[in-house]
RNA sequence: GGCCCGUUCGUCUAGGGGUUAGGACGCGUCCCUUUCACGGACGAAACACGGGUUCGAUUCCCGUACGGGCUACCA
């Protein structure tokens, strides 16, 4: 048990996109598993044929893709030796079945063939005698219709006669359960408290808590890392493995703290990450037709996104956080998760990307910039782009900002920004324009140095002040107020754009 | 409602019986820059409350409050 090969599993069920809070319990599974020289497996839990969702297994293995985090071992990466991986196509083998059964040979479950209707019934029957918890338990079962009130004949007769039952894991009464979680510590709820859940549902498919039981076991999982919105039922999961006689196969649990709402309250959800996406690449759902955009299309780097995503619960104990995959499968241990829910900030999620665009080098972002500027209809040397980048990327969050950044490195600016002409051009300045353009005109070298060296000379040539005329020429140049260093802008444009746009502008601002 | 889990600056968090309670995001001021940004400096900003235990609790225990989760033939 101690020694035994680290195995995690990521189980989503396919009833969706998935959304960061998914996304962070693969990683959180990811890290754990390169951490320990393990297998990370991908189980595709798709029990409830109700919920299924089109397109939804291929959006989890192409968000896990580009995030990052590789499986290595199951549904879309390679089955491994306990395919298949699909716990629908698990159930065709009767996998399942078997193990529910062993349950009721040990008289550990039972047959139900209560209907939804004689179920509300109950439940209502229940809240009206104001019981606290309205529920399917050792008290209640008494009068229900299962295996355990109706006679052995008449159990074999409804059987032999096929109607719909469902098998229930027989909670005893009253009986201390104890657990330990990696995060939790122990943790301990009187069976009193848990219901007879349903392990085989009347379709036949078992019910998450008896298929995530098998699986575990078979694929022998070491650890089973899952959201804290588990913790209430892994005591019923505890009583399975215990009358299954599998306790000594339980894999370790670690229930992670949520992913909590930027402002308000409640579980992070699709509309409350203020602005920013929930899902890590475009999600269209295909029940109501609703499209979400995702964090790749919104220019965010993976690297940043995953950054983020770990420290909302994690870190590495002393003040680091920027750090590269490779560092956090170094870093990372189970014992430094937090047990309180993190609150989602997007403010901060951006800031990371910000950290990883000035990791790139210049060429990196203009092989991401150049089709970007490729739909602006401009045209431009890998070279000259990266040169660019080099100037714009300082101002920026995210790459799909630079054109409007730096749009006037690529093309002649067609208006000049009014403000600054309402305050700045005047004869006078008008004057300097034209004769800094003549000076300009007879530089041998458009370096960022000559050029500045020659705006200070014409200046003082022409008793101006450099203030006065400083924001009034970047607007001839660029068009805008702002951007990069004047002078390095000049350089990288060259000379002749330089005086073709100083021409543009006195020609179509004649005093 | 019941059960379970939690609670350090607005947010993410470090720390842990004796600290000027540390860092980051965001915010503010200043410097750099004849722009914006970057960078730098500085600043405002937290141990939910009440009882214990203790020479001493933010740290340990118990309550309370608040927050979160669960309460399906969904996962």
């Amino acid at each position: 048990m101690e020694n035994k090969r680290v195995r995690v599993r990521f189980a989503p069920s396919p009833t969706g996109g998935l959304h960061m809070g998914g996304v962070r319990v693969a990683l959180f599974n990811y890290l754990f598993a390169k951490k320990h020289g393990g297998d990370f497996i991908l189980r595709i839990e798709d029990t409830d044929q109700t919920r299924f969702v089109a397109g939804a297994e291929e959006y989890i293995i192409n968000s896990l893709k580009w995030c990052g985090i590789e499986p290595n071992e199951g549904v879309g990466f390679g089955d491994g030796p306990h395919a298949p991986y699909r716990q629908s196509e698990r159930k065709e083998l009767g996998i399942y079945k078997k193990y529910a059964d062993k349950l009721i040979e040990g008289g550990h479950a039972y047959y139900a063939f209560d209907t939804t209707e004689e179920l509300d019934e109950m439940r209502k029957r229940m809240e009206a005698a104001k019981v606290a918890a309205p529920q399917y338990n050792a008290v209640s079962r008494q009068n229900m219709r299962n295996s355990l009130t109706l006679s052995e004949d008449e159990v074999k007769k409804l059987l032999d006669a096929g109607t719909p039952y469902v098998i229930r894991l027989k909670v005893p009464r009253n009986e201390e359960i104890r657990f330990h979680d990696i995060i939790r510590g122990w943790v301990v709820v009187n069976s009193s408290q848990v219901d007879d859940k349903v392990l085989l549902k009347s379709d036949g498919m078992p019910t998450y808590h008896l298929a995530h039981i098998v699986d575990d076991v078979e694929m022998k999982i070491s650890h089973a890392m899952r959201g804290e919105e588990w913790l209430p039922s892994a005591p019923a999961h505890i009583l399975i493995y215990r009358y299954l006689g599998l306790e000594a196969e339980m894999p370790q649990l670690a229930h992670l703290p949520l992913i909590l709402k930027p402002d308000g309250h409640g579980k992070l959800s699709k509309r409350d990450t203020s602005g920013l996406p929930m899902f890590p690449l475009n999600w269209q759902d295909p029940r109501d037709n609703s499209s979400y955009v995702g964090y790749k299309e919104s220019g965010f780097f993976p690297e940043a996104f995953i950054n983020m995503l770990v420290l909302l619960g994690w870190n590495p104990g002393d003040n680091k956080e920027i750090m590269s995959k490779d560092e956090l499968i170094q870093l990372f241990s189970l014992e430094r998760i937090n047990k309180a829910g993190a609150k989602f900030d997007p403010e901060k999620t951006k800031w990371f990307n910000q950290q990883y665009l000035r990791k790139k080098t210049d060429e990196e972002l203009a092989d991401i910039f150049m089709p970007m500027l490729k739909e602006h209809g401009v045209e431009a040397s890998k070279d000259f782009v990266a040169k660019a980048c080099k100037l714009i990327k300082e101002k920026a969050h995210f790459v799909n900002e630079f054109w409007l950044l730096g749009f006037f490195l690529f093309e002649t600016p067609s208006s000049h920004d009014a403000a600054v002409l309402e305050k700045r051009l005047n004869a006078q300045s008008y004057a300097f324009i034209e004769e800094l353009k003549n000076e300009l005109s007879d530089l041998s070298s458009f370096a960022a140095a000559e050029t500045e060296a020659c705006f200070k000379a014409t200046a003082e040539k022409t008793g101006i002040a450099p203030g006065q005329v400083m924001q009034l020429f970047r607007v001839v140049i660029t068009g805008v107020s702002g951007g990069p260093a004047l002078y390095e802008i000049m350089e990288l444009i060259g000379k002749e754009e330089s005086i073709k746009r100083m021409d543009f502008f006195l020609e179509k601002n004649k005093i």
